[in-house]
DNA sequence: CTTCCAATTTGTCCAAGACAAACAATCCAA
DNA sequence: TTGGATTGTTTGTCTTGGACAAATTGGAAG
């Protein structure tokens, strides 16, 4: 059904690129693009190629940019559009952490032994709050561009992910079961568009650091059980983490429903690198664009409350 | 775009569900279920008692009636049905583990400490594998059981699972880093359907205890890039997770495919509780349906190899 | 420089039809 | 009675082409 010579069936598309059936065919049809052949039975296949720059195209959409301005142009231009981002990024990669190149090389080498024990030591090193946010960041960054440019491939993505989370989850279940009557208790999850439960560990993490309880409920829950959750663990802050890969329509949404559903005592934090957050302001709803800014967002609070 | 007034859009339910767009009207034109309302633009809105029943008629898909027979029939006679899977299901849950209703009991309090507690004591009793072959599996059980039946609420299931992840890696993550030698080496994942960590989290559990090195991926990797996986950490063996959450045909089309790609020389071991495997045999293809199966199936392995 | 309105863009929905693959049922021979 | 081949039915997913609200842009007027 799917590997047929020559290309891959809608169905396989969607999955591939989150782009939608109903989007695919309205692109064909407005833009020439994509162009896929018919294989005996009449139906669309999408030669590889194509599904490769569908998702450059849709990685560059999420960025801000409009669907009738790039999916006809060709891959080469598109790329050459992702460089920009792609430098700002890779500024904000220190030279203070030649260690992340390094790492890099490690991962590539498939050596998944060796690089843990480089997180081990800089767990250790410079201890939770300083790992992540000065160690795990920039190379996190540093992995997630090469990623994108094709240096390394999906699984070798997937076993970096596996085992930053699990050295995370790992510390966090280490640390003294947090202080019972502090406050802000804080709830962390993402919404159900939001398959990525990186960044919600590290901000617990953050959290934690800070003396704030918190409660995960990992990944992906609907929004009426985020307001449930909230009411049946007595929560002070709903912390959302979101990334580039749903589209900003979803994010917004998702974000103004659930600030509608809360009771208004409880504030909405939400984390991510998301171009979204910068073209709309959502009234009730605190932006945390850095993981550092966790620090001060919480001496407001603490100011706030206490 | 969701909460307005009397129901949610077929988008909505295509993802609340999982059953397609397509799919949702056509049962309509068929079966004359669902029967959605419209709203002032003419589109299709579902109440909410309705989505409900799709989920049980998905479910009961799932595990293997057809569309014709179910659908059009009325929920409390779609309940009875899932009686007998539920009677089989909780009959497997012995007395002998009378801890796993307070610990069902704590989480409907919503007590996450306490249960956390309950956790780490079993598992420094038990010791890892007995632990979670006797301890955690019948819990898991009841804990889906009382989902399925809505005993309890999705974040309360969340919560739960995010507990059960944490408690497994932190234990993983503590042991001795596996042997590094030994045979066979394991490759562990998810394909791209199944959202699901936890059977895996087991499965690795009792692969290392019985002294095999693993490699997990996480999950949701696609098809090709497990092959290329396996090439470069010179894999032995790939064992898949699967659960009822996604159809048979995603199952066995992923299955054979994969089986396709790979060497020869890689086994492939397919995990959980799937209808599928039990109504088409696939060639090259073995079937683990229970964790203490890993251990006879591992000797075995060991025999042929070593 | 801001505000407002009109034109354009864009994603998602709808309808009805088609068809291969999976499944059930029947029949025939051993 | 069992086993295997053949026929008929069910079912999901694909197709085309049309429509339209929501979001965004561009320009004009204050």
């Amino acid at each position: 059904m799917s590997s047929v010579d020559g290309g891959v069936t809608i169905a396989a598309v969607e999955r591939d690129t989150g782009i939608g059936k109903d989007t695919l065919r309205i692109w064909e049809r407005r833009y020439g693009f994509p162009a896929p052949g018919r294989n005996s039975f009449g139906e669309r296949t999408y030669p590889a190629t194509q599904v490769d720059k569908l998702r450059v195209v849709k990685r560059l959409i999420d960025a801000g940019f409009r669907p009738g301005r790039i999916v006809a142009l060709p891959l080469d231009e598109l790329v050459q559009m992702g460089g920009a981002s792609r430098e700002a990024a890779l500024s904000r990669v220190p030279a203070s952490v030649p260690e992340a190149q390094a790492c890099l090389e490690l991962l590539r080498a498939h050596d998944l032994g060796g690089l843990r024990r480089r997180f081990d030591l800089a767990l250790m090193h410079l201890g939770l709050g300083r790992f992540i946010a000065e160690w795990l960041t920039p190379l996190n960054t540093l992995v997630g561009e090469a990623w994108i440019h094709g240096q390394i491939a999906i699984f070798e993505e997937h076993a970096y992910t596996e085992l930053v989370q699990r050295t995370l989850q790992h510390a966090l279940h280490s640390l003294p079961s947090s202080t019972e009557g502090s406050r802000p208790r804080v709830l962390l999850t993402t919404l159900r568009d939001e398959p990525h439960g990186l960044g919600l560990l590290m901000a617990e993490a953050q959290l934690l650091v800070q003396g704030a309880p918190c409660t995960s409920l990992g990944i992906q829950t609907p929004v009426a059980d985020v307001v449930r959750a909230g009411v049946a663990f007595n929560i002070d802050i709903v912390a959302l983490s979101f990334t580039a890969c749903n589209g900003p329509n979803a994010v917004l949404n998702g974000l103004a429903e659930l600030r509608e559903l809360l009771p208004a005592h409880v504030e909405l934090w939400a984390g991510g690198a998301v171009a979204a957050f910068e073209r709309r302001h959502l009234p009730g709803v605190r932006i945390v664009p850095e993981l550092a800014l966790i620090a001060s967002e919480m001496q407001r609070w603490r100011a706030l409350h206490l």
